[in-house]
DNA sequence: CATGAATGAGCATTCATTCAT
DNA sequence: AATGAATGAATGCTCATTCAT
């Protein structure tokens, strides 16, 4: 994956610095998407970026904590930057139909970043492993859910949905997306328009006035 | 978590050795419950079932790969006996009472056998670690979800559902559950009825003819 | 050095294991003796016991501290089982008598037991280093003075010595005999006997009445 | 602990160049005396001295083992200096009157300077360690001793002490020193005065005529 | 049926130092 | 006079597994 460098150099690294790390991240990524979480080590991650020594990554970031993190941040941004671009169109009253366009580019973006999904998912699973970073799985959720909670809380308040639970439907959706991630990782060959269509379907309606 | 003898002595083994095998099963999913697959280690199992040494778990079991796969024979079948007995009182023609029965029952599980669960979504998220057992995330899936889907696919034929997926809309609420035993190990103070009903009410509806 | 087999084994260890034990703990010592504490790490002791692998060691002991702990163990009962040996002939009533022994056996003990005294002193000196075992320096310290200061207020109230500070006398004798050690390690020509001699003298007009 | 630029500036070093190493000297000590020799790390002076990166002080100092030197300097001449400042007011013919100044003075240097003697220990105890400095633990020790000793030997010649041996008797009031400043540092609530005034007794007894 | 002893491969991390500006 | 970037070697430790009884 392409790892933007500007994101980097904004947190006042030089460019080569801001580079090198942009370059171990996206190794990074790479391999958790490839071999897991579990199985990305240092050793792996190296081989991957091309470094000459493991020491270059500890030398970067203070920890694999910390290399984990940057992951995090790298590839939720570029997930929340994809929502944003692709929900432009849609007007913002249109409740119903927002929703049915987050789930429909939710989906989307699987196809476009498989590796960002991958990633996501693993770093929620393993979120609570010894490694040990800031972040717990339930924030990385919450990462997840928050912004949709409130787009459901706010359409339910309108009356553009039924009497639904937003809590619960939002938990319900990213739950959803992501099973679509993991059986779209398990068989590339599934057809992601129509489990986004579909997905969407049901949702709208689940939460039909 | 208590382990069934009978179970293991059913495959031709001797009683001891049927009764060792069940507690190091046991000790092994309070750990995995307790700590995270990730956390469970032969010596933290070891020292969970008071054995002299890990070697006693190599001695039983062929593998790590070998004990995760009983462990997950185990819990699997405590679900679906669970699951089971509390869908006798329902009448197998009313599709949507099965679906809703399906659904409450499915949280109520989490709240009277947390530790499965746990289990069961640990497992699921790391089944693909470096162990290698024989069955991947999907397989693990698939154990949730076919008959479920096997449930709605009759239902849609018989018209006792509208025009639904049924393929999406058991990976849904099979991911919905999880999402909410992922809610409850967090935070054991959610009030899983309240769960339990507001999902099969989105279910309902999103399923409704 | 050799260390007492028996020793480990009252520990309820088998024969093999006590005897692998203390091939480990007498490679420690000669280690931290010839290269000092600093130089001491599992691949120079694997290297001087003639083990296969530095896993041994780990296997054996849970930690460096804990290896640590025994070597201390170990070392402090050689040393006070030599200074009871040779305190068996002198007239326990005789308070300056016992001292004057205590100092010369104490300096003797640096020529038989060489390896010993540079040990306890290096322990002492890096009791506080990062691998923080479980006794800090004055921990060790007072294992030294402990006894002797004890001796020394007992002579004190029967008169048998002047008006002396205990606690300061047992410091100074402690220190004065390290300090004998030190100049012993760095050359292992000075006389011994003549050490021992002197700074038995010296103490003796010290405490005299 | 405040580092002398012009001593550094002698060396012929700019204004500049001397500050910096001053500060670096400063540094270090203060982390020795915190942290101990064995977690005085480049990275942590660096921390402590404010500095961007350890690359400056690989750029002031050839080695480790050159910055340990200067510190030692520093510290030494710190002590000398308090040493000769305080006994200007004895007279130089009075032996023994020296010897008990000199022995309070020393206790009294830990009280003023708690952190240059702690380095003094540390050092001392860690010279032979990996860092492979220029100065065994025994010149350290020489340091400490060879002006005390030759004060004893005189007044020996002039039948001021007894039969005493300068030698030993030097080393042991170097130890007994040492001695009190471990203890000191162990625990500060100790009563320093007190301690130097019975040392002084202690040794004014053994050397009394 | 069980055990004690041993093992090799792998892990993240820390260290002082050097290259090239 | 100073700096950014990089580096190689080493450290203690954990892991599941196997050999030989």
């Amino acid at each position: 994956m392409q790892v933007n460098i500007d994101t980097q150099a904004e947190l006042g690294l030089s460019v080569t610095e801001a580079t090198t790390r942009a370059q171990i991240i996206g190794a990074t990524i790479a391999t958790i998407a490839d071999h897991g979480y579990a199985r990305t080590t240092f050793a792996r991650i190296k081989e991957r970026a091309g470094l000459s020594s493991t020491r270059l990554i500890s030398y970067h970031f203070t920890n694999k904590a910390g290399l984990m993190q940057a992951v995090l941040s790298t590839v939720s941004e570029t997930k929340s930057e994809y929502l944003r671009e692709r929900s432009e169109g849609v007007d913002p009253a249109d409740r119903p139909g927002n929703l049915r366009a987050y789930i429909e580019t939710s989906v989307a973006f699987l196809r476009d970043y498989p590796q960002c999904e991958r990633v996501l998912v693993e770093m929620a699973a393993h979120a609570d492993d010894r490694d040990g970073w800031a972040m717990t799985g339930v924030m990385v959720g919450q990462l997840r859910t928050g912004a949709l909670q409130r787009q459901l809380e706010q359409g339910r308040k309108e009356g553009a949905f039924g009497d639904i639970s937003p809590e619960i439907v939002a938990l319900s959706i990213a739950q959803a997306v992501d099973g679509v991630a993991a059986a779209y990782a398990a068989d590339p060959s599934v057809d992601l328009d129509r489990y986004g269509r579909e997905l969407a379907d049901l949702f709208a309606r689940a939460t039909a006035r």
